[in-house]
DNA sequence: AGCACGCCGACT
DNA sequence: GTCGGCGTGCTC
């Protein structure tokens, strides 16, 4: 007897029990199962619903007995051969579960929340059925509960009413006694749109020629089968505005059958400024080269990968625009990266005014519904170039000829929360997959990505800076620590008091940049220097201005402010940390003069951003203050000096890209200065200003940075000549979690006693240890990146996992942190 | 992770 | 005796 047989990854599993489950599909399902859709299988002793995707279907001939497939959720695959085989990868490299890898393919429009309904069974009335509950107090409060909802209920409102506790045993025995019936259900959050559209029923002629007839008895109906002879066909909001006609005329014409009225699938479009469609920007000399070079890279059988190298304002966007152009031609698609797109509305409007529809946009500021109604538009072929952050990686576009990342180098590449993955990687299996181009652009690569195009590895073309033609800007180095011994306690040197001073009498514009994330202000008490603490993290609370409460950035806590210091009774006084206080001592500096601030603060809204960008160029405010998001893409010709307050503050952190960082965003911030015609001028604030990274990005040096990062990644064995792994454990018990971390290092060394190259460090623990009372650890191992290493991390985590020794600590991979 | 099965104490 | 508590082991 034959029988077809899936293969599916289900959502229920967790790492150590995650491969491909069979399943019988029953015969009337036969069509419908397919590699790419979603089904729902019965998982586990409980036989529990539980979602999961057909990797693969088959014939045998019996065997041994197999669960059925419950029901079919998509109507047609929802993810390609190409990304079944990216998430299988994903498992491996990211050490998550096939599952995670689909939750971070598909847009979250798509996915279902399964849920079971219990209701009472029709022949049980209230009496009936506390009666077959007796006396059991269990199952008392789970028909007090769905009694409550009416009848009927999610399981979740029984579980809520249980308060924490299982009722999952009272409502099986309830079930058995046929007193409640629970029947699952998914559903999905977001619906496809649909407009009513009104076509024609008959000619175009034979509708001019009614309509011309209704002109005196029925104007409206007139109005609308003119339009409609027109056009053929239109919307109903369509019909209303440019005719003024009323539904109920358009329900007559439809009863009339002179018209049709059909549901067609619309699409929620996010919203930005387009410019008016233009030709294809002229390229220089430069440009052209880079050009030629990286479209014949684009025909030969053999893509790979290639860098662009060239700063910000040297054309590196239309390099990319008659790239993508010609790609389109020959009915290839292009999928762009950005770091950020809040950041760059300024392309996506060169953009659409290249391509117009072509274009979709993925980013995590479009609503739920917008960014699946992108994702149908790239999936059915009616956009081909796909502009977005991170996840627009996993655009499911038709016929892919190019990944673009642009700003290659930036973090924001790499996911933070499970499934680690960097764009980057993805990218390059996708090209690898479909034979097409990676191209990555920057003015400060990642050391990587240099590294590979150093050895012809990648491609590499470059595109002439443009201090050739400007002049570099005037940089000068600040030496805070004299500045500190003479007596200057403040965050602003001398140097750049007095260049700032300059500007102002000159009526030329600022830009200071504070290289800190968090922007929030501390409370401590003036007396005995107390400051709150989060009781379930190892962090200071921090004051927030939006509710006017001590927040907790790592786990939410909050608390409000006391009057006084509750350790001493002392006054409690605000730290204005970071960019206000600046403000502050700017303020006392310069009295009267209006200042700018940009920090997490001042910027939350979508577009408030943009709000302050145009506020410091229309109105010309002399000064700007603000942290990482001042560094990005901004042009103002006005802007003649840049600061940077504190050079050094990534520089020490011990993260093996902590120079790279740095030197990227100095380069950035200097690059802000000087764009009009008047030359520019940068002061850079450091505590050692004999390091060689910072000597080397005020001479925008990235040649020399480059040789020397390089040497000292040979020599630590970090990428690119290994990969680091790292395994972080996470657990409540401060020495369970060490002990696990300990175990996994044992087995480590153990296990990897022949290859020579490998080093574990470790085990260290996190910047901040505790968050929400859990301790965190972590060990570091560098090594070539072989399927070997990583089976055996894997083994480690699931080892770890599953031994009753470390019962409470979770371990996690990661690859590469950042 | 869930969830069922199994073995043991408390109460009718 | 049965109900429900928690420990153990498996998931096509």
């Amino acid at each position: 007897m034959n029988r077809r047989i899936a293969r599916i990854a289900v959502s229920a599993a967790t790492f150590w029990i995650d491969r491909p489950y069979s399943y019988i599909v029953p015969d009337e399902l036969r069509q419908s199962v397919v590699p790419g859709v979603r089904v729902t299988v019965p998982f586990s002793r409980g036989n529990r619903i539980t979602e999961g995707i057909v990797l693969a279907v088959s014939d045998e001939t019996a065997g041994e007995e197999l669960k059925s497939v419950d029901r079919v959720l998509d109507s047609t695959p929802v993810l390609s051969d190409e990304m079944i085989k990216l998430s299988l990868w994903m498992r491996e490299r990211y050490f998550c579960t096939v599952y995670d890898a689909v939750k971070a393919i598909l847009p979250a429009g798509l996915w279902y929340k399964l849920s079971s309904a219990c209701s009472i069974a029709g022949d049980f009335d209230r009496e009936s059925a506390y009666e077959a509950a007796g006396r059991s107090e269990r199952q008392q409060r789970v028909l007090d509960a769905v009694f409550a909802h009416g009848g009927s209920c999610d399981y979740g409102d029984v579980v809520a009413a249980f308060g924490g506790k299982d009722p999952s045993s009272a409502v099986r025995a309830l079930t058995a006694k046929g007193v409640i019936v629970t029947e699952d259900i998914g559903r999905r959050r977001i619906k496809d749109k649909t407009t009513s559209f009104a076509i024609l029923n008959i000619s175009a002629e034979e509708a001019a020629g009614i309509a011309s007839a209704k002109r005196r008895t029925a104007p409206s109906q007139a109005a609308v089968l003119e339009f409609l002879s027109g056009f053929g066909g239109a919307s109903l909001p369509d019909i209303r505005y440019f005719t003024g006609a009323g539904a109920a005329t358009v329900k007559r014409l439809a009863e009339d059958e002179l018209i049709k009225i059909e549901q067609v699938e619309v699409f929620r479009r996010p919203d930005y400024k387009t410019l008016e469609k233009c030709d294809l920007p002229t390229l220089n000399e430069a440009q052209t080269q880079a050009f030629d070079g990286v479209f014949s890279l684009l025909q030969s059988d053999n893509a790979g990968a290639a860098l662009l190298y060239g700063v910000t304002g040297s054309g590196k966007t239309s390099v990319y625009v008659r790239l993508i152009s010609e790609l389109l031609k020959l009915g290839k698609s292009t999928i762009m990266l950005v770091p950020e797109i809040a950041l760059t509305p300024q392309m996506l409007q060169t953009f659409s005014s290249y391509f117009e529809d072509e274009i979709a946009v993925l980013h995590s500021s479009l609503s739920v519904g917008e960014r699946y109604d992108e994702w149908k538009r790239i999936k059915t072929g009616r956009a081909h170039l796909v502009v977005g952050t991170r996840s627009a990686v996993f655009a499911p576009v038709t016929d892919l000829g190019m990944i673009i990342i642009d700003e290659e180098q930036e973090d924001s590449y790499k996911s933070e929360n499970s499934p680690r993955y960097h764009a980057r990687e993805v990218a390059k299996f996708r090209c690898a997959f479909s034979n097409s181009l990676l191209l990555l652009g920057s003015a400060t690569p990642n050391i990587e990505t240099a590294y590979n195009a150093r050895i012809g590895r990648y491609g590499y073309f470059s595109l002439p800076a443009r201090f050739n033609e400007m002049g570099l800007p005037n940089v000068m180095i600040a030496d805070m620590k004299k500045e500190y011994r003479s007596g200057n306690v403040s965050d602003l040197s001398s140097v750049l008091v007095r260049e700032l001073a300059v500007n102002l009498e000159h009526g030329e514009q600022s830009i200071l940049f504070l290289n800190r994330r968090g922007m929030n202000k501390l409370i401590s008490c003036c007396e005995c220097g107390f400051t709150y603490r989060c009781p379930r993290c190892s962090v200071n609370l921090t004051y927030h201005s939006a509710n006017s409460r001590l927040m907790c950035h790592y786990c939410g806590y909050s608390q409000k402010v006391d009057e006084h210091c509750p350790e001493c009774g002392g006054a409690l006084s605000y730290v204005g940390a970071g960019t206000q206080k600046i403000v502050e001592e700017l303020s006392e500096l310069f009295p009267g003069t209006e200042v700018l601030r940009m920090d997490a603060d001042t910027v939350s809204g979508a577009g408030s951003h943009d709000v302050l960008l145009d506020r410091f160029r229309d109105e010309k405010i002399p000064i700007m203050v603000g942290t990482q998001m001042v560094t990005k893409g901004l042009n103002f010709p006005n802007v003649t000096l840049v600061g940077v307050i504190s050079a050094d503050q990534a520089l020490y952190c011990g993260d093996y890209r902590a120079s790279e960082r740095t030197f990227s965003l100095i380069t950035q911030v200097i690059g802000r200065s000087g764009r009009g015609d008047a030359p520019g001028r940068a002061v850079i604030q450091t505590f050692t200003p004999k390091n060689e990274v910072i000597m080397q990005a005020a001479a925008q040096d990235y040649e020399s940075f480059y040789r020397s990062e390089l040497e000292l990644r040979r020599l630590q064995g970090c990428p690119p000549f290994a990969d680091l792994f790292c395994l972080t454990a996470v657990g409540p018990v401060e020495s369970d979690v060490l002990r696990c971390l300990d175990a996994a290092k044992h087995i480590l060394s153990k296990r990897l006693c022949e290859s020579t190259c490998l080093r574990i460090l470790g085990p260290a623990p996190l910047p901040v240890v505790r968050v929400n009372n859990r301790f965190r650890y972590r060990l570091l191992v560098s090594g070539k990146d072989t399927k070997e290493i990583r089976k055996l991390l894997a083994d480690i985590i699931i080892y770890c996992s599953k031994s009753r020794e470390f019962k409470g600590v979770t371990l996690f991979g990661d690859i590469n942190p950042v």
